[in-house]
DNA sequence: GATGTCTACGACGAGCTGTCGTAGATGAGT
DNA sequence: ACTCATCTACGACAGCTCGTCGTAGACATC
C-alpha cells in the first residue's frame, strides 16, 4: 500500500512548516507554528493557518480538536516522507533500469551514506533471520 | 555537483516523451516522438514540439540541429534522472535521521530492490578496492 | 459590552504543464 | 516559378499548485 500519493509532493513553504511540526513535540497550535516561523521571515498568520490546512489535506498532518482551536501534528515522520519521496522516484522505472538506478544511486552516495546502507541491509537480513526463528 | 537542479522535475506528458527518448537509440525528430506517442493518445504535432523544446530548455534533453529539422536526445539516462530524484529527496535530511530515512527506505524496499543494492554496494567496494590497487 | 483570538472561506497572482494554432521559412516536386 | 508539405518560432490559454493575505463571524475573557 505504498501509493499514498499526494501526501508528498510539498511546496517549499510546506516544507518548512512540516519541519517545525517534526521540531514539536507534541501537537502544535497554528499560534505556535507562526511565533516559530516569524522569528526567521515575515509571515502572516494566516498564512500559516492555510499552509497548514492544505498540509491536512494533503494527508503530510493532522488536525485535531483542541477546544476551539486546532493542533497539528505531522501524519508522517520525516524518515518515512523522504523513503516514500525515494521509492516514488525509484518505482518510475522497473526491470533491469531498476537495478542500474540503484546501481547509480549508490554509486553517487556519500560513503557515509553507502555505510548506512549496508548496516540498514544487514539489519534488515538480521531481522528476517529472527522472524524465521519465531515465524517459520 | 549534483545540485543540477531543476533538470529533474518533470511533468507527467514530459516524463511520457522523455520514456520516448529513452527508447530511441540515437537522437529521434519530433515527427519520430510524435509518431510513437499517437499511437496510445491523441496529441498535437504542436504539442509533442513544445515539450521536447521545454524538456531541452530545462536540459533534460539535447536539441541538435539537422538539416532544418531538430533531434532530440535525452541529456540524462533514466538511471541517472532516477538516482537524481532519489538523492534530491534524500538530500532534505541530514543527521541521524538521514541514518533512519534510508533504514526507512531500505525496510520498505522489495527483496529484489535490496538485493539490487547489496551487489550495487558490494560492487562499489570491489572498484574501491580496484582503485587502491593501481592508485594508492 | 469591548477586546482579542480562532477558524472558515475566499481571493489573487505567479509559475508550471498540457494543449494547440498560426505565421513564416524552406525544401521537394511539377 | 508555383504549389504543397513540413518544420520551427512564437505565442496563447486554461487548469492546477503554492505562497500570500484579508475579512467575517464565532467565542472566550475581562
Amino acid at each position: 500500500m505504498r501509493g499514498v500519493v499526494g501526501r508528498t509532493r510539498l511546496g517549499e513553504l510546506e516544507r518548512v512548516v512540516m519541519d517545525q511540526l517534526w521540531a514539536f513535540e507534541g501537537p502544535a497550535t497554528v499560534r505556535q507554528v507562526h511565533d516559530a516561523l516569524s522569528r526567521t521571515r515575515d509571515i502572516a498568520y494566516t498564512t500559516v493557518m492555510t499552509v497548514l490546512d492544505r498540509l491536512a489535506r494533503k494527508g503530510s498532518a493532522e488536525q485535531l480538536r483542541d477546544g476551539r482551536a486546532y493542533r497539528y501534528r505531522p501524519a508522517v515522520s520525516r524518515e518515512e516522507l523522504t523513503a516514500e519521496l525515494m521509492h516514488q522516484a525509484l518505482d518510475t522505472v522497473d526491470g533491469s533500469d531498476r537495478t542500474l538506478a540503484l546501481l547509480r544511486f549508490v554509486d553517487s552516495a556519500t560513503p557515509d551514506d553507502a555505510e548506512a546502507l549496508r548496516a540498514a541491509l544487514a539489519e534488515l537480513e538480521q531481522r528476517r533471520a529472527d522472524d524465521g526463528d519465531t515465524q517459520p
